[in-house]
DNA sequence: TTTCTTGTTGCGAAAATTCGCAACAAGACG
DNA sequence: CGTCTTGTTGCGAATTTTCGCAACAAGAAA
């Protein structure tokens, strides 16, 4: 596994939360099975290494690790939702709906964008993880409209 | 309803699907229920119409006739799904994730972020109804970060 | 240590959503 | 009219996701 497990321990317990065996567990399982891993993949692996953690565990920490920032959350093109590493800085993604490539999108593209909304509707608009759905390159010409 | 059936029933008859009850009943349902209309409320309403209707059926022609851009998808701030009447110019939200209060964005705000999208990544955003979520005017002083 | 509080889990039930399939119905074509 | 093709539905089962609740466990307090 590659996150920073003592740092994203000392996080929860500062918080009041508690650093559980299935907790690790499904974030090992995430972190190790890649981009945009669904709560069944994750369920599936971890279900291999402890048989009684159960799959409302896995949505319920899912859910947890979320909204610690730890995990982030997308809709994939299909509309399920599966779940990645945070990591330190913000990405996004553009999600071709012809052949499900992935870019991703630095954080950056938004600046702009939020900045308009800042101004003119005086909305604060949080973008953690952004995926907009489109055409890639290679789709574009191919595909009609 | 306010919407404008002969025009919708050519449509999809052009296209070689069918007018069916069921489609007109569920469309007429979205239509009087309002913005965010959930599948269940859909079943609710048209279950006392046509008692015999069934939920796959409501799925599926919510589906359908989102695909055939009479109806657009949202996702609301609890991640569940809804729709509404698509109407000829696209529009898109902005979700207060703390009091829940709604924002219509006109389509004209996303036009120079798709034109960087298109410059920068030769990718085609499909914008046809987006929700950013995020923390509205009232909400920003009140709610501590 | 014992007690208390509170976060967390497993379980099974419930609810939401999707799927497969047989039956139906609209329309084309003869 | 009868026949075919194909889009569509209802039903029930399967799958996915959520919920309620009792039991558990970590840690604080006594
Ligand atoms: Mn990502
Ligand atoms: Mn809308
Ligand atoms: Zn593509
Ligand atoms: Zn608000």
């Amino acid at each position: 596994m590659s996150h920073n497990t003592t740092e994203i321990n000392r996080q929860l317990r500062k918080s009041g939360y508690r650093v559980t065996p299935q907790r690790q567990l499904i974030l090992d399982a995430v972190c190790q099975l890649g981009e945009h891993v669904t709560p069944e993949a994750v369920y599936d692996h971890v279900h291999r290494i402890a048989p009684t953690l159960s799959r409302a565990t896995v949505y319920r920490v899912l859910h947890f690790l979320t909204e610690q920032r730890i995990l982030a959350m997308v809709y994939m093109a299909d509309g399920r939702l599966a779940y990645e590493m945070a990591g330190p800085e913000p990405h996004h993604h553009l999600v071709c709906r012809s052949c499900d490539s992935l870019l991703e999108l630095p954080h950056s593209v938004l600046r702009s964008f939020r900045r308009t909304m800042d101004a003119q509707y005086d909305f604060e608009i949080d973008v953690s993880h952004l995926s907009f759905f489109g055409h890639c390159t290679d789709c574009r010409d191919s595909a009609g409209a």
